[in-house]
DNA sequence: GCGCTTACAGTAAGCGCTTACTATATATCA
DNA sequence: TGATATATAGTAAGCGCTTACTGTAAGCGC
C-alpha cells in the first residue's frame, strides 16, 4: 500500500521522483520543457502514488477552475438532454468539469448574499434560456465574466454572445414545403409568445415564403399559439367556430401543433386530409390519436456543444466569435398530408 | 464602484468591517459565536463589496470542496431528467454544487493518471448504473470515499449504499390486478437482462402473485426480453410461431412491452383484446399504434433526490443509512384490458 | 574561446480561506 | 472578592498547488 491514509500530495510525488514540485507541475501541466527521463521518474511516481491534484489547491493558485458552470430554469424540456450532452461532451473534451444549477443561479442565503454560481467557482458559464434575470446577466458581463447564452437571446445592449438556430429558414423551407407540394393557399400560422426570438423568426419566414408564392399575407390566418398546448387549442377553436376557411395550420411549435389538432379533431374534422398541421422543433410528441407531425428538427445536441466550445474558447482566448447560427431540417411525416410509414 | 478590478477577499471585507478575517469568516459559516452588532457590520461590508468566498481557498483550507459528483453512463434514459432533478434539488437544499459527468469516471489522460471526479474535486459521488466499473467502485469505497449507488446494486462484497425501487410488490400488484380484475390466467412473463437486479425482484414478484393465486408456475410462458424492443418483440415473435397460448404478457419493463406489442399487431391480433400486455417504469412510450400502457410507475425523481440526501447525509455524518427502498404505484391504463380515456 | 541564448530544474512567495491557539472583558459562583 | 467560566475576537500557521525568479550547464555564432 502506497498511501498510509491522507491523500499524496505533490510534494510526496516531488520526494519520491527526486525533484522539486515545481518540476512535478510542470510535468503534469505540460507548460515547461522538463527532460523525457526526469518526466517518466515523475510519471511513475504519480502513478505509484495515486496522486491526484487537489483541484482546489490548483484553483487556488492558478485562479482558474476548470469547471465551466450550466444555469438552467427548466429541465424537463425535450431540448435539455441532447442540449446537456453536447455541453458535458464538449466540456469533458476540453478538460473542463460541468457544474450544474437547474434553478435561479443568485439565491439570497442569509442576509443577501452568495450566488450558487459564478466567478467564485467556474470560469464562465452557460446560461440556458431564463435562468439568470437581465440584470444578473449585465452585472457578470460587466465584470468580463464569461458568459454564453442558449436558447435566449442576450438583452439589448449587451453583447453577450450566444448560440442560436435557423428559425427563419427553417420555417421557409416548412412552409414552402405545404405550398409546393401540397399546393394550399390558405396557411394559418400559429405565433408563439411575445417578443420570443425563436417565433419572431418563424413568423418572418412564414411570411417570406408566402411572399416568394405570391400569396397575399392575411391577418386573419395568424393568432397567437404561445408554444402551449392549450393556448393554441383555443386559438383553432375559435378560428373553426367563426368559420375561417384554411387549408393548413403551422403551428409555430409541435406543442402548439398538439393544441391544433386537438381542436381541429373536436370539430369532427381530420388532420391532414381537412387541415393539414405541422409544427417546430421535432420533440416528438407523439400521441396515439395524432398523426405523425410534420416539422423541423433543429439540431440540439450540437447546440449544446457550440455553446461550451464557444465559451471556453472565450474563457482561454477572450475572444468572443461572431454569433452562431446552426441550421436547421425540415422533417416531413404525416400530419402535412404526406404520406410516410411509422414503425 | 467598490471593487478596482479584482474581485474583493476575505481580507477585503475585514477590513472595510474593521475585524479581522478569522471574524468574518465566523460571520459566513455562522460556526462560533459572533456578536450580532458585529456581524451586522461584515454583512453590510459583504453586501458593499459583492464579495463571495472563493470556493478554492475555502477547499483548501477546510478540505472540503462543498460539491457532490454525479457519474452517468447514458443519460438518455427517461429516468434520467427526473433523477437529476431531485438530486439537483436536495444537493442545492444542503448547499452542495454538483459536478457532472456523463461517462465513465476514471479516464486516463495521458501516462495513466487523472480520474475525472474523484475524491479531489468532490466530496462524494452519486454512481448512475454502470458508469463506474467495480475495480473503481471498490477502489473508492475502501478509501472511504463517499459513495451512493443510483439504478445498480453494489458489487458482492462492498455494502456500498444505494437506493432503489419496491420492484417485487409493484410487479406483485400489476400481476395481482391482471388475474383478479381481467381473471387472466396464462400470464407470460418477459424477464430482463441477466443478472439485473430489477429484472430478479419483479420476476419474484410476478412468481408471489401466480403462487398466491394458485395459478401454476409454467416455464413455457418465460422468456427473456432484456428490457429491449428488439428482443422482447423477437420473443414474442417466437412464442406465436409456436403456437403457445396465452392471455397476457408482464414484459417486464415498458421497452419489452412495447416490442411485445409490435410482434402481436404483426401476428393479426389485437391488444388488449387478444393478449393484454403490462409493462414497468411508466416511461410514456406511447405510439399511435398502441394502446395506452398499463404499467407500474417508480418516483423517480424521488430516488434522486434520496440519494443526494443520503450521500450528504454520509458525507457529514460518515453514517450511511440503511438501504432506501422506495415504493411502486400501479399505473392502470388500457393495454390491461380496462377501460381508459386518453387525452 | 567569448558572450549569448536555451534547456532544465530549484527556491520560495503567495493564492484566499479556515481554525487551533491565545487574549481580553464580562459574568458567575462560592 | 478572588477564581473560574463564557462570550467574543485576534494571531498566525498552514491547506497543496503555480509561477516569477534564479541558477547552472550545454549549445551556438563568430
Amino acid at each position: 500500500m502506497s498511501d498510509v491514509n491522507a491523500p499524496a500530495t505533490i510534494a510526496d510525488v516531488a520526494k519520491k521522483a527526486g525533484v522539486s514540485t515545481a518540476t512535478v507541475s510542470r510535468v503534469i501541466n505540460q507548460n515547461a520543457p522538463v527532460a523525457a527521463a526526469t518526466a517518466a521518474r515523475v510519471w511513475a511516481a504519480i502513478d505509484a502514488l495515486n496522486y491526484h491534484p487537489s483541484a482546489a489547491a490548483r484553483g487556488l493558485a492558478s485562479r482558474k477552475t476548470g469547471v465551466i458552470g450550466l444555469l438552467a430554469d427548466d429541465i424537463s424540456t425535450p431540448f435539455f438532454v441532447p442540449i446537456l450532452r453536447g455541453i458535458e461532451t464538449a466540456a469533458r473534451a476540453a478538460g473542463y468539469g460541468l457544474l450544474i444549477n437547474a434553478t435561479p443561479g443568485v439565491v439570497s442565503d442569509g442576509p443577501g448574499f452568495r450566488r450558487v454560481m459564478g466567478p467564485h467557482n467556474t470560469d464562465g458559464m452557460l446560461v440556458f434560456a431564463a435562468s439568470l434575470d437581465d440584470e444578473d446577466l449585465a452585472d457578470l458581463h460587466g465584470r468580463g465574466f464569461p458568459l454564453v447564452l442558449l436558447h435566449r437571446a442576450p438583452p439589448p445592449g449587451l453583447d453577450i454572445p450566444y448560440v442560436t438556430f435557423e428559425n427563419k429558414s427553417g420555417a421557409r423551407a416548412l412552409v414552402d414545403h405545404l405550398i409546393e407540394v401540397h399546393s394550399y393557399q390558405r396557411i394559418a400560422f400559429l405565433r408563439g409568445p411575445e417578443n420570443h426570438e425563436d417565433s419572431y423568426w418563424r413568423e418572418l419566414g412564414y411570411r417570406a415564403s408566402l411572399d416568394a408564392h405570391d400569396i397575399p399575407f392575411d391577418p386573419a390566418l395568424v393568432a397567437t399559439g404561445g408554444f402551449s398546448q392549450t393556448q393554441a387549442r383555443d386559438a383553432v377553436r375559435h378560428w373553426l367556430n367563426e368559420g375561417v376557411v384554411m387549408d393548413a395550420i403551422f403551428a409555430g411549435d409541435d406543442e402548439a401543433a398538439t393544441g391544433a389538432i386537438i381542436a381541429i379533431q373536436e370539430a369532427g374534422k381530420r388532420v391532414p386530409e381537412d387541415i393539414a398541421v405541422v409544427g417546430f422543433d421535432d420533440v416528438h410528441l407523439s400521441h396515439p390519436w395524432m398523426p405523425p407531425l410534420t416539422t423541423v428538427r433543429a439540431p440540439v445536441e450540437e447546440a449544446g456543444r457550440e455553446a461550451a466550445r464557444q465559451l471556453i474558447r472565450l474563457i482561454q482566448t477572450r475572444k468572443p466569435e461572431p454569433l452562431i447560427r446552426l441550421s436547421t431540417e425540415l422533417i416531413i411525416r404525416r400530419s402535412c398530408g404526406c404520406p410516410y410509414e411509422q414503425r
